[in-house]
DNA sequence: CTGTTAGCGCGTTCAT
DNA sequence: ATGAACGCGCTAACAG
């Protein structure tokens, strides 16, 4: 809802801002009716080319410009597609919604981008706010049930990106998370590794709870063991500086470890620093591989090995599904979609010593 | 606009979704009338405390959500703030636009979010979008006077960022560039640099522009010329391809340049590749200093030195300059803030060998 | 304290 | 081919 403290939109203010242009103001300008002026700008039904001409002039020289609220409240569609992410700031989700604006705007829909900080109190917020403004449809990275439940209970077609909420009737675009971490594991003890750390957050959803699967089922499959403490789940850590320390603690308790797998950006870029800080050299003392390849990966010497996401194409691909279930008016039988991850081997990986 | 291919907002598709509840709804099921229903809800004027329970529990019970566009048509504002940023992709502007969020988010209101890829056509366009909607108002990073221009002319607050386009009205929240070029060069000045190189872009605006006058003023303020083969301004290059090109041209051209200053974190990214694809040590063999620090400059070995900015409070700052206007409604004495840079020095300067 | 009335700007019947 | 009239959902003014 708009601040309280808002006011008239372009009226009277003590400012000499004309009041905005109106379709009567045109059709007054260019001697017709209101409906006359309607058609000749919209191009439907019946106008003599001259009437056209002389509206659309008057709409040009008034600088005219249509009122989605007015055309929205006609039953219309608002044009508006709400997203939400958890946090604009990392490049992940930054990423993500540059694809889905991408294709969102070529389609003529304009992006309503709420960053909730992987708050469900704030992405249920956000979907009101959402419902409110008419959007014709919602993409979400969820946090929790709330918000979808709200969205798709009211009939509004929504989409989860990268994870799920489990919620029905909403289309999934997603990144097979269980084969990517595979991918990085499985390149880890192709190397010759055995003793195999994972970093890993946010397990309280199937992204991260999946890419830790993928870690077990690659270990178990190739007959090694998963000592509880080669898993350190900073889910629960309170602040960058609780995961810091457990990450220390880690790494004290681990020596036996040779690489490590970082579930997410976020924990490659704590472990590229723990390891750094404690100046253990990568590759020949640790070996590490990242879920999600970011820019500083591939600049930092040696390079991260990574598990590379299509994150545009995944905004792009679930904007795209929306889109047609817009179009089809449909929000029954909703989509699913699950994009490939890819290995890129880079310096960071090598043989364990010895 | 809205795709032509839109169809009804959620009345009668051939799918069960129920049409959303309405004032109207509320009003018959708490057995009021609709204004009565309406000041309930609103918590303006006199209505009777049981009443106001009944209304709020119905309202509660059928999942009603006011309808924006019904409020907007009212004149009320429509607690839709446009945001228009060049490259969603660059962290740059997604940090801006995460600043931007937050503090619009905080007020109420909603961030519609626009990415121009710097193409003045296309700002236009996201202008007019703006315009349509009734955005409350507009915070842009411009590329050109149109988008601007068409929407100050239409008394709509808009505050630029980053960069200013000129356009009388409007306010301009920007990074003192001149000073920050400033504090880098003069730091290479002072670990004893004489042939200072720039790789500059996008001179087309006054950020460039500034940072690359900033550069000219410390080196003439030290009685050091400044060679024209010393500036590479990439502004009118052709894709990266092109650049890449340019640059190792550059480096060709310049061997005695022991020092170079990239103006922006792209300049400072092509340019730290070129260094070591050329197996340039730095900094030992050629130092290098960014305009804006972004992460990986702090994970890289050397970290780079770099002109941090306060690309978040940025975006924020300039929020709350459009808020209080919005909030006045008042489209006069528009303001101005100009934030300061600062220097981190980090690894990749250091005094020219010799 | 409450209900009735009017109108925001637009598109869409329905008559002409 | 054009215009008059209605209503989308809501709130502000006015009666009661």
């Amino acid at each position: 809802m708009a601040n309280g403290a808002a006011v008239r939109g372009g009226s009277s203010g003590s400012n000499g801002r004309r009041a905005r242009a109106t379709l009567r103001d045109v059709a007054e300008a260019a001697g017709t009716s209101r409906s006359t002026a309607s058609r000749a700008l919209g191009g439907h039904g019946y106008v003599a080319d001259h009437i056209r001409e002389r509206v659309q002039a008057a709409a040009e020289r008034l600088g005219y410009v249509p009122d989605v609220s007015a055309r929205t409240l006609k039953g219309r569609g608002s044009g508006l597609v709400g997203v939400l992410v958890s946090d604009l700031r990392n490049q992940f989700y930054a990423e993500l919604a540059a694809g889905v604006e991408h294709t969102l705007s070529a389609a003529g829909y304009q992006m309503v981008l709420v960053d909730d900080h992987s708050d469900d109190e704030r992405a249920a917020a956000g979907a009101r706010a959402f419902l409110a403004m008419r959007a014709d449809g919602v993409l979400l990275t969820p946090v929790g049930r709330t918000a979808t439940e709200n969205l798709v209970g009211h009939g509004v077609p929504v989409a989860e990106m990268d994870r799920r909420s489990g919620v029905r009737g909403c289309d999934v675009v997603s990144i097979d998370n269980e084969r990517g971490a595979r991918l990085a594991v499985e390149h880890l003890i192709a190397l010759g590794h055995r003793d195999i750390g994972i970093v890993v957050d946010e397990t309280q959803w199937d992204t991260g709870r999946n890419r830790l699967k993928g870690y077990r089922a690659a270990l178990r499959d190739a007959g090694l063991a998963t000592p509880r403490r080669h898993v350190l789940d900073l889910s629960r850590s309170e602040g960058v500086g609780d995961q810091r320390t457990q990450l220390t603690a880690f790494f004290d308790g681990n020596s036996a470890v040779t690489a490590v797998f970082a579930a997410n950006n976020v924990m490659a870029e704590l472990v590229w620093q723990e390891l750094k800080r404690r100046g253990a050299d990568v590759p020949s003392s640790c070996s590490l591989v990242s879920f999600d390849d970011l820019a500083w990966m591939k600049m930092v010497e040696p390079g991260v090995t990574a598990v590379r996401q299509p994150v545009f194409d995944l905004g792009g691909r679930a904007a795209e599904l929306l889109l047609a279930r817009i179009g089809r008016d449909d929000a029954g039988r909703a989509g699913s979609v699950v994009l490939e991850p890819e290995l890129v081997v880079r310096g960071s990986t090598v043989a364990p010593k010895g």
